[in-house]
DNA sequence: CAAAATATTTGACACGGTGTCAATAACATG
DNA sequence: CATGTTATTGACACCGTGTCAAATATTTTG
């Protein structure tokens, strides 16, 4: 066995940079190449294809923003823990100059995920899960809340409710790049969701 | 002068039918040249560019869109105005086989709207000239609400959570393409605004 | 230590996409 | 009918994805 001369790792940190930058479409596997300091036809070898590095490279990035929005969620007050939770989901929108946006959402869209066109349905699985995930642990943190008299109403309504807000926010972000308007949207959306003065 | 072979208006739904079905980067003026029956030469020709093109086309829709976004706004109680609203959005992203998405969260997301990168400033200022109108248009159904009574608060903020909670719901769309939730969504969101029974 | 086995790298290739250009064709106008 | 103007057409350059066979660098085996 000849040895792989690239760091795997590494090549897919680099592939998420530049994916997350200019999208899927936008990047092209020369762009990584030279950016990784790889031939192209290395990543089609380690790799198999555009699809498939992207799908590893997401999968990469989805885990370590779960296990950070968990933190987020784990501590304070029901208030404090939304409020962290939409904290760090605009920081994680506005990261980097330009911002980058929400690489879920620019995924999702993007990749079309309807039979026939666009990436597998892999990659709409992919997508999905995080948010499927996402909606979980907030629905966790609702559940916690009521117990403790700082929510009242459908945990799974509310957690639905305020991912769909986030998925929303990503659009906004995209379209204004108004970093103060989107944290007015969150901040009224635990408003609503808590009651105007509640926590 | 030599006149034109094609009917402008006809290749512009065309291609709109298709941009939206396939998504701008997935569709090749090829396709639409076949489509439409003329050479891909006359589309450079009368159009510019394939952004140019899918520009126009977009302008199109959004301005049928708008109108009927309007109507549905149009007329009952504060209640039925917003579900009008919502369901004719919904009803948008769910139309065709398969279920095309929104076709200005799509663009939004996959065109960049980053510096550099993507799509034209054009393009980005087209998607969220759509969404401000839209935000615009909500505003002031709930501006008219407040003075019926039926609604207590800031129209804008509401208005802006609205087109928020609806832009998040082209999201959900792509990623799982459960209508039911959807409707769900929508009217826990009208529950949050008006007040669990108001109206 | 030499040689076989095996995986990686490399460069050439096919194919399809965008966009440009010059040549050609079709009409309007004088 | 001659001329100017615009639309059409096909060839081209360039860049993208993906495939392949040949060359290369290790590890394992004899």
């Amino acid at each position: 066995m000849r040895p792989r001369e690239f760091d795997h790792d590494e090549v897919l940190r680099i592939a998420f940079e530049q994916f997350w930058r200019k999208g899927v479409r936008g990047t092209s596997l020369s762009d990584i190449a030279r950016d990784a300091g790889v031939q192209r036809g290395s990543l089609y070898n380690a790799f198999g294809s555009k699809e498939a590095l992207f799908l590893q490279a997401y999968e990469r990035y989805a885990g370590d923003y779960l296990a950070a929005l968990q933190k987020a969620l784990g501590t304070g007050s029901l208030r404090k823990r939304l409020t962290a939770f939409f904290d760090l989901t605009i920081t994680n929108f506005r990261a980097g100059t330009p911002p980058r946006g929400c690489p879920t959402t620019r995924g999702l869209m993007e990749l079309g995920a309807a039979e026939g066109e666009g990436l597998d349905e892999d990659a709409r699985q992919a997508f999905a899960g995080l948010i499927s995930r996402i909606t979980a642990l907030v629905q966790d943190t609702l559940s916690a809340g009521a117990k403790h008299g700082e929510f009242s109403g459908s945990p799974a309504a509310a957690a639905l409710h305020i991912v769909t807000v986030t998925r929303g926010l990503a659009v906004l972000e995209r379209a204004f790049g108004d970093e103060p308007q989107l944290r007015k949207v969150a901040a009224h959306t635990i408003d609503l969701v808590l009651g105007r003065k509640g926590g």
